[in-house]
DNA sequence: TGCCAGGCCCTCTTTAGGGCCTT
Protein backbone atom coordinates (compact mmCIF):
# COMPACT_ATOMS: atom_id res chain seq x y z
CA UNK A 1 0.00 0.00 0.00
CA UNK A 2 1.55 3.52 -1.14
CA UNK A 3 1.69 6.74 1.21
CA UNK A 4 -1.04 8.14 -0.84
CA UNK A 5 -3.36 4.95 -0.22
CA UNK A 6 -2.93 4.95 3.57
CA UNK A 7 -4.15 8.73 3.86
CA UNK A 8 -7.55 8.47 1.57
CA UNK A 9 -8.64 5.08 3.02
CA UNK A 10 -9.55 4.90 6.73
CA UNK A 11 -11.11 2.36 8.57
CA UNK A 12 -13.53 4.01 11.33
CA UNK A 13 -14.51 1.34 14.40
CA UNK A 14 -16.07 1.50 17.01
CA UNK A 15 -15.98 -1.03 20.07
CA UNK A 16 -18.97 -2.37 23.04
CA UNK A 17 -17.88 -3.83 25.76
CA UNK A 18 -18.69 -5.55 29.11
CA UNK A 19 -16.65 -2.22 30.21
CA UNK A 20 -14.03 0.47 30.44
CA UNK A 21 -11.04 -1.58 31.42
CA UNK A 22 -9.26 -4.67 29.41
CA UNK A 23 -6.78 -4.62 32.49
CA UNK A 24 -9.81 -5.43 34.75
CA UNK A 25 -10.43 -8.53 32.95
CA UNK A 26 -13.24 -6.24 30.11
CA UNK A 27 -13.80 -7.81 27.13
CA UNK A 28 -15.27 -6.70 23.64
CA UNK A 29 -18.89 -7.84 22.91
CA UNK A 30 -19.04 -6.13 19.39
CA UNK A 31 -16.97 -3.70 16.83
CA UNK A 32 -18.75 -2.61 13.98
CA UNK A 33 -16.40 -0.30 11.51
CA UNK A 34 -16.89 1.30 8.33
CA UNK A 35 -14.00 1.30 5.46
CA UNK A 36 -13.95 4.56 3.53
CA UNK A 37 -11.67 5.53 0.53
CA UNK A 38 -11.70 9.15 -0.13
CA UNK A 39 -14.65 9.89 1.77
CA UNK A 40 -17.01 6.73 0.81
CA UNK A 41 -18.21 3.99 2.08
CA UNK A 42 -16.71 1.08 0.63
CA UNK A 43 -17.29 -1.39 3.07
CA UNK A 44 -18.67 -2.37 6.48
CA UNK A 45 -17.76 -4.95 9.32
CA UNK A 46 -19.91 -6.23 12.33
CA UNK A 47 -20.16 -8.63 14.78
CA UNK A 48 -21.43 -9.43 18.07
CA UNK A 49 -19.05 -11.64 20.25
CA UNK A 50 -19.44 -14.22 23.16
CA UNK A 51 -17.07 -12.48 25.89
CA UNK A 52 -17.37 -15.93 27.64
CA UNK A 53 -19.57 -14.57 30.70
CA UNK A 54 -22.52 -13.07 31.40
CA UNK A 55 -22.53 -8.80 31.26
CA UNK A 56 -23.82 -6.57 33.83
CA UNK A 57 -27.66 -5.09 33.62
CA UNK A 58 -25.82 -1.98 33.41
CA UNK A 59 -24.06 -2.89 30.21
CA UNK A 60 -27.39 -4.25 28.86
CA UNK A 61 -29.22 -1.70 29.30
CA UNK A 62 -26.62 0.82 28.13
CA UNK A 63 -26.45 -1.50 24.64
CA UNK A 64 -29.00 -2.88 24.22
CA UNK A 65 -26.86 -6.22 23.84
CA UNK A 66 -28.52 -8.65 26.24
CA UNK A 67 -26.99 -11.90 26.98
CA UNK A 68 -29.52 -13.74 25.02
CA UNK A 69 -28.13 -12.18 21.96
CA UNK A 70 -24.83 -13.25 23.00
CA UNK A 71 -25.60 -16.82 23.97
CA UNK A 72 -25.43 -17.41 20.61
CA UNK A 73 -22.62 -15.25 19.14
CA UNK A 74 -19.58 -16.33 18.13
CA UNK A 75 -16.27 -15.97 20.45
CA UNK A 76 -13.87 -12.71 20.68
CA UNK A 77 -10.84 -15.23 19.32
CA UNK A 78 -13.10 -16.01 16.39
CA UNK A 79 -14.39 -12.30 15.54
CA UNK A 80 -11.54 -10.70 15.98
CA UNK A 81 -9.05 -12.98 13.70
CA UNK A 82 -11.72 -11.64 11.31
CA UNK A 83 -11.58 -8.29 12.03
CA UNK A 84 -7.37 -8.56 11.90
CA UNK A 85 -8.27 -9.79 8.27
CA UNK A 86 -10.41 -6.36 8.09
CA UNK A 87 -8.23 -3.63 9.34
CA UNK A 88 -5.00 -5.41 7.73
CA UNK A 89 -2.62 -2.38 6.56
CA UNK A 90 -5.16 0.60 6.97
CA UNK A 91 -5.43 3.69 9.05
CA UNK A 92 -7.99 3.88 12.15
CA UNK A 93 -10.15 6.32 13.66
CA UNK A 94 -12.09 6.27 16.15
CA UNK A 95 -14.36 8.57 18.84
CA UNK A 96 -11.97 8.41 22.04
CA UNK A 97 -9.12 6.51 20.12
CA UNK A 98 -7.82 5.49 23.60
CA UNK A 99 -10.24 3.38 24.66
CA UNK A 100 -11.40 1.49 21.52
CA UNK A 101 -7.17 1.13 21.27
CA UNK A 102 -6.70 -0.07 24.79
CA UNK A 103 -9.36 -3.27 23.33
CA UNK A 104 -8.45 -4.11 20.12
CA UNK A 105 -4.67 -4.37 21.61
CA UNK A 106 -6.25 -6.57 24.58
CA UNK A 107 -8.15 -8.48 22.11
CA UNK A 108 -5.29 -9.08 19.02
CA UNK A 109 -3.44 -10.20 22.04
CA UNK A 110 -5.34 -12.52 22.36
CA UNK A 111 -5.15 -14.27 19.64
CA UNK A 112 -1.17 -13.17 18.93
CA UNK A 113 -1.82 -10.40 16.19
CA UNK A 114 -1.17 -7.20 15.48
CA UNK A 115 -2.32 -4.24 13.16
CA UNK A 116 0.15 -2.05 11.23
CA UNK A 117 -2.06 0.80 10.67
CA UNK A 118 -1.82 4.15 13.18
CA UNK A 119 -4.78 5.53 15.28
CA UNK A 120 -6.46 8.76 15.44
CA UNK A 121 -9.34 10.26 17.96
CA UNK A 122 -11.80 12.03 16.29
CA UNK A 123 -12.62 13.72 19.84
CA UNK A 124 -9.20 14.96 20.26
CA UNK A 125 -9.65 16.86 16.81
CA UNK A 126 -13.28 17.57 17.88
CA UNK A 127 -11.93 19.45 21.09
CA UNK A 128 -9.69 21.71 19.28
CA UNK A 129 -12.23 22.38 16.08
CA UNK A 130 -15.65 22.63 18.14
CA UNK A 131 -14.41 24.82 20.65
CA UNK A 132 -18.45 26.04 21.03
CA UNK A 133 -20.04 22.36 21.08
CA UNK A 134 -21.73 21.81 24.44
CA UNK A 135 -19.08 18.55 24.65
CA UNK A 136 -17.55 16.79 22.45
CA UNK A 137 -19.78 13.28 23.25
CA UNK A 138 -20.30 11.64 19.91
CA UNK A 139 -23.94 12.18 20.02
CA UNK A 140 -23.70 15.74 21.19
CA UNK A 141 -21.68 16.49 18.39
CA UNK A 142 -23.46 14.25 15.71
CA UNK A 143 -26.50 17.19 16.61
CA UNK A 144 -23.98 20.22 16.83
CA UNK A 145 -23.19 19.22 13.07
CA UNK A 146 -26.73 18.19 12.15
CA UNK A 147 -25.18 14.42 10.68
CA UNK A 148 -27.71 12.72 9.68
CA UNK A 149 -28.82 9.54 12.10
CA UNK A 150 -31.59 7.36 12.74
CA UNK A 151 -31.22 7.57 16.40
CA UNK A 152 -29.56 4.44 17.39
CA UNK A 153 -26.70 4.92 19.86
CA UNK A 154 -24.11 2.46 21.43
CA UNK A 155 -24.68 0.21 19.03
CA UNK A 156 -20.83 -0.72 17.50
CA UNK A 157 -21.97 -0.49 13.82
CA UNK A 158 -24.46 3.02 14.19
CA UNK A 159 -21.56 4.83 16.69
CA UNK A 160 -19.00 3.73 13.91
CA UNK A 161 -21.32 5.12 11.09
CA UNK A 162 -21.90 8.28 13.11
CA UNK A 163 -18.00 8.74 13.94
CA UNK A 164 -17.32 8.15 9.95
CA UNK A 165 -19.81 11.20 9.34
CA UNK A 166 -18.31 13.44 11.90
CA UNK A 167 -14.75 12.43 10.43
CA UNK A 168 -15.76 13.87 6.76
CA UNK A 169 -17.37 16.77 8.58
CA UNK A 170 -13.81 17.51 10.31
CA UNK A 171 -12.41 16.72 6.64
CA UNK A 172 -14.66 19.51 5.66
CA UNK A 173 -14.31 22.05 8.24
CA UNK A 174 -10.84 22.12 8.08
CA UNK A 175 -10.78 22.63 4.06
CA UNK A 176 -13.24 25.29 4.30
CA UNK A 177 -12.17 27.27 7.01
CA UNK A 178 -8.59 26.96 7.30
CA UNK A 179 -7.90 26.54 3.18
CA UNK A 180 -6.25 23.25 3.89
CA UNK A 181 -6.70 20.74 0.94
CA UNK A 182 -7.59 17.58 1.81
CA UNK A 183 -5.34 17.02 4.76
CA UNK A 184 -3.81 13.75 5.08
CA UNK A 185 -4.41 11.25 8.11
CA UNK A 186 -0.70 11.22 8.52
CA UNK A 187 -1.50 15.07 9.46
CA UNK A 188 -4.48 14.51 11.24
CA UNK A 189 -2.78 11.62 13.64
CA UNK A 190 -0.18 14.39 14.30
CA UNK A 191 -3.31 16.92 14.80
CA UNK A 192 -4.65 14.48 17.07
CA UNK A 193 -1.53 14.57 19.27
CA UNK A 194 -0.19 17.78 19.94
CA UNK A 195 -0.56 18.46 23.21
CA UNK A 196 -2.22 22.12 24.29
CA UNK A 197 -2.52 23.17 20.23
CA UNK A 198 -5.92 24.47 18.76
CA UNK A 199 -6.30 24.01 14.94
CA UNK A 200 -5.09 27.18 13.74
CA UNK A 201 -1.91 27.44 15.90
CA UNK A 202 -1.13 23.54 14.66
CA UNK A 203 -2.17 24.63 11.35
CA UNK A 204 0.19 27.74 11.05
CA UNK A 205 3.24 25.45 11.94
CA UNK A 206 2.28 23.25 9.08
CA UNK A 207 1.81 25.98 6.73
CA UNK A 208 5.24 27.56 7.22
CA UNK A 209 6.92 24.71 7.32
C1' DT B 1 -9.97 -4.61 53.90
C1' DG B 2 -11.42 -1.89 50.37
C1' DC B 3 -10.76 -0.34 46.23
C1' DC B 4 -10.06 -0.78 41.42
C1' DA B 5 -9.31 2.62 33.86
C1' DG B 6 -6.46 5.53 31.42
C1' DG B 7 -5.08 9.23 28.42
C1' DC B 8 -5.73 14.03 27.28
C1' DC B 9 -5.77 18.63 28.73
C1' DC B 10 -6.97 22.76 31.42
C1' DT B 11 -5.75 25.56 35.40
C1' DC B 12 -6.53 28.35 40.97
C1' DT B 13 -0.12 24.02 37.17
C1' DT B 14 4.60 21.80 36.56
C1' DT B 15 6.88 18.94 43.78
C1' DA B 16 -1.04 18.57 41.29
C1' DG B 17 -5.68 17.93 40.84
C1' DG B 18 -9.70 17.20 38.46
C1' DG B 19 -13.05 17.12 34.40
C1' DC B 20 -13.91 14.89 30.05
C1' DC B 21 -14.75 10.78 27.22
C1' DT B 22 -15.16 5.85 26.10
C1' DT B 23 -18.36 0.91 28.05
Amino acid sequence: MTTQQAANTVIVLDFETTGLSPNMGDRAIEIGAVKMDNGIVIDRFQQLMNPGFRVSSFIEGYTGITNQMLQTAPGCDEVMDQFADFIAGYNLVAHNASFDQRFLDAELQQIGRKYDGKFTCSMLIARRLYQQAPNHKLGTLVDYKNIDNDGVFHRALADSEMTAKLWLNILEDLNSDYQISMPTFLMMQKLSKTAKASVPSFLRKQINR
